[in-house]
DNA sequence: AGCACGCCGACT
DNA sequence: GTCGGCGTGCTC
């Protein structure tokens, strides 16, 4: 039916069972504000309840048969939502059986007035485009030939069956300088150029990193390349004004280069040529917020709306990353000449006596690190921070526990009181569950143990300690020590001229599907930080994660890791959703999955707190379907409440279903009891 | 989320 | 015969 102008809005609420366009008539005073991708403020059921929402698309014709409302106003003619984010939101959303309004919370900053205002009002102009950089350790066919493809592209070559311009990128592993005397992974130069020769080609580009270490890394190789009026840094970190500033940016028509987290990969990229992220493997990737999708999988998904080029740069390759390899959808390429970085296992034999003993270092590790400190800094990866990682009965041996929670108990610093790993508290007054003592002894070691069982082992030599909670950004070069839990390495001048991976046996140990290719890739990313000669010692681990590291192919374990799991049917070769909710309701979400081929469920387990559990195993193919139909048991659940059982609970507040997709952690057998949470 | 609609029990 | 309880379902 003929309606006159009408606005398809997406309203901004969580709730599923609004997750879709609704129309709205445009009165003739709003014509020229109403454009896609503006904030607006609708009625809603009934008059005198308004609710926001974002104008997705307009048209002559709305799909909706019966009587149109009035779009009450628009709240600013910014276009914030852009209909290609829009496109992207929904299709992410779709997959992950989430809602559309989850993830623009992601896509679109909190509004700030000022900012936009003056955005509003400025001039949008912006200098010359740099000259292409030369991209430093590839072949230039290999590199190159992504940005020049974007020009094919333009001539009519089908963007998803151009071959070359999706890439498994191995990163060159050690540092390098940058001519303002910084030193930075070679990974973040190599990014860094990429986007500076996709922007000369007149396109914008985004790169990813997972933490801010990588990102200030990432901006500092940009800074020597490109003006920063070129550069946007889109993170969740910054305060809300130049957060909003730096997002605004991004609509421009003047292509930029985008860097940030998560979020970068929903910025409105104007000709987007290239999408890069680095160590897609890192689970900071993962958007802790509902529907928790994967930072590669908008990389993916944008790739394929835009037909841009795409790279996922990594020391070590992740068993998603080998999947779409062995698909054909990625290629891989190398840095020209190899670079090959060995890790070189060493047998676990402590030295008999002495100070290597005391330090429980290998007596050929010991003897590689006080060679290496006389030429430079040495790093020292352990697992675990604080001076104790567990803490036992000095009677029966058994691990001491919270008494509260039932935790583990730890040692922060030496001659501390134990804590709680869980809750925190401190076990004044302990006494062991099992047997009654009260007297306690520290096991394992920390960074902190460990770095003064160094530091008396190698006298002479200045011991630092990086950890998660207090990392050290750069260490000074000379006869230094610096001992790291993994993730937090600093980066040295010239890089480490040793490096000793400590902990590799009790690493492997933890109880995880992705532990294997999690310790390689924390292995890989702190063996790049080494000068590029220097040894890589790797200590307590043998069979064929050894031999692999030893020959410089982490990829081999990535293809064997991913073969393994294809015979046993988990992540990455099936996708999973993990159904959490009461027991009818999880139920019933299965039974809606009955008849579906390459669809298996496991369970449902009980969960501690009276909910249930099961895990959904699909074929990758068998993916929109299973979302789809768990997203209608979603927006029904939501819709009727659960048959109230003429018993004790009268109202639940709690949502009957959860889905989650993706989210290999209940492959990771762990019954901790935060779970919960 | 809010808010209206409707069906059933207790009231003037 | 009618008022109002809250369970049920919809929102352009």
């Amino acid at each position: 039916m003929a309606t006159g102008v009408v606005a398809r809005v997406l309203l901004d609420s969580p709730l599923p069972q609004l997750d879709r366009l609704f129309d709205y008539r445009v009165p003739p005073a709003l014509h020229s504000q109403a454009r896609p991708g503006v904030r607006v403020l609708v009625p809603l059921r009934s008059a005198g309840r308004q609710a926001k929402g974002f104008v997705v698309e307009v048209v002559d014709d709305g799909e909706f048969e019966g009587v149109l409302s009035e779009l009450d106003d628009v709240i600013s003619v910014a276009p914030v939502l852009h209909p290609d984010i829009y496109r992207l939101i929904r299709r992410a959303a779709d997959r992950a059986a989430g809602t559309a309004s989850d993830l623009v919370r992601l896509a679109v900053p909190p509004r700030q007035v000022r900012v936009e205002k003056s955005w509003l009002a400025g001039d949008h102009s912006r200098g010359a485009l740099p000259v292409a950089p030369t991209i430093d350790g590839y072949a230039q066919h290999d590199v190159s030939s992504l940005i020049r493809a974007e020009h094919t592209e333009l001539a009519g070559v089908a963007p998803a069956t151009a071959p070359g311009r999706r890439i498994a990128l191995t990163a060159i592993p050690e540092p390098t300088r940058l001519q303002g005397g910084e030193w930075v992974p070679s990974a973040q130069r190599t990014l860094a150029q990429l986007a500076v020769a996709t922007l000369s080609a007149g396109r914008s580009a985004i790169i990813s990193v997972p933490d801010y270490r990588d990102l200030d890394h990432l901006a500092a190789c940009l800074a020597e390349l490109v003006d920063s009026e070129h550069v946007s840094r889109i993170d969740a970190s910054q305060p809300p004004a130049s957060r909003y500033r730096a997002f605004l940016r991004t609509l421009d028509d003047a292509p930029v280069i985008i860097i940030g987290n998560r979020s970068a990969l929903l910025a409105p990229a104007p000709r987007l040529g290239l999408i890069a992220l680095w160590d897609d493997g890192d689970d900071l990737h993962v958007e802790p917020h509902a529907p928790g999708v994967h930072s590669r999988d908008l990389a993916l998904l944008r790739q394929e709306d835009t037909g841009c080029a795409l790279v996922l740069a990594s020391h070590a390759r992740s068993t998603d990353v080998q999947r779409l390899i062995e698909v054909g959808w990625l290629s891989a390429v190398e840095p020209s000449p190899r670079r090959r970085r060995r890790i070189m296992p060493t047998v676990h034999q402590v030295s008999a006596e002495g100070p290597a003993h005391q330090a429980r270092i290998p007596s050929s590790a010991w003897k590689v690190v006080s060679e290496a400190l006389a030429t430079g800094p040495v790093l020292v990866q352990v697992a675990r921070p604080g001076f104790a990682p567990r803490v036992a009965c000095a009677e029966c041996g058994e691990t001491a526990r919270c008494e509260r929670c039932r935790g583990p108990l730890a040692l922060p610093r030496a001659g501390s009181t134990p804590s709680c790993r869980w809750c925190g508290s401190l076990a004044v007054g302990w006494t062991c569950s099992t047997c009654d003592s009260a007297r306690w002894r520290s096991a394992g070691r920390g960074s902190t143990r460990t770095a003064d069982e160094l530091g008396r082992a190698f006298p002479g030599a200045r011991v630092i300690v990086s950890d998660g909670a207090t990392p050290v950004q750069r260490a000074p070069g000379g006869r230094t020590l610096v001992v790291s839990t993994r993730g937090a390495e600093p980066i040295v001048p010239g890089g480490y001229s040793a490096v000793l991976l400590l902990d590799g046996e009790s690493m492997l140990a933890r109880e995880s599907l992705r532990v294997v290719e999690d310790c390689v890739r924390w292995w890989c990313n702190a063996a790049a930080l080494a000068a590029p000669d220097a040894p890589v010692l790797l200590v307590g681990v043998g069979g064929w994660v050894a031999t692999a590291l030893a020959t410089g192919r982490p990829e081999d374990i990535a293809e064997r890791e991913l073969a393994d799991r294809r015979t046993l049917r988990f992540p990455p070769a099936v996708r999973v959703a993990a159904l959490i909710g009461t027991s009818d309701a999880v139920a019933r979400a299965q039974q809606s999955l009955e008849g579906l081929d390459g669809v298996d469920v496991l369970g449902p387990v009980a969960l501690d707190d009276g909910r249930v559990r099961s895990i959904v195993r699909l074929d990758v193919a068998r993916g929109s379907e299973v979302a789809s139909r768990l997203k209608a048991e979603l927006v029904r659940g939501a819709t009727t409440s659960a048959p109230a059982i003429p018993g004790r609970p009268p109202r639940r507040r709690v949502p009957a279903l959860r889905v989650r997709f993706d989210d290999a952690e209940p492959f990771d057998d762990h019954a901790s009891p935060r779970a919960s949470s």
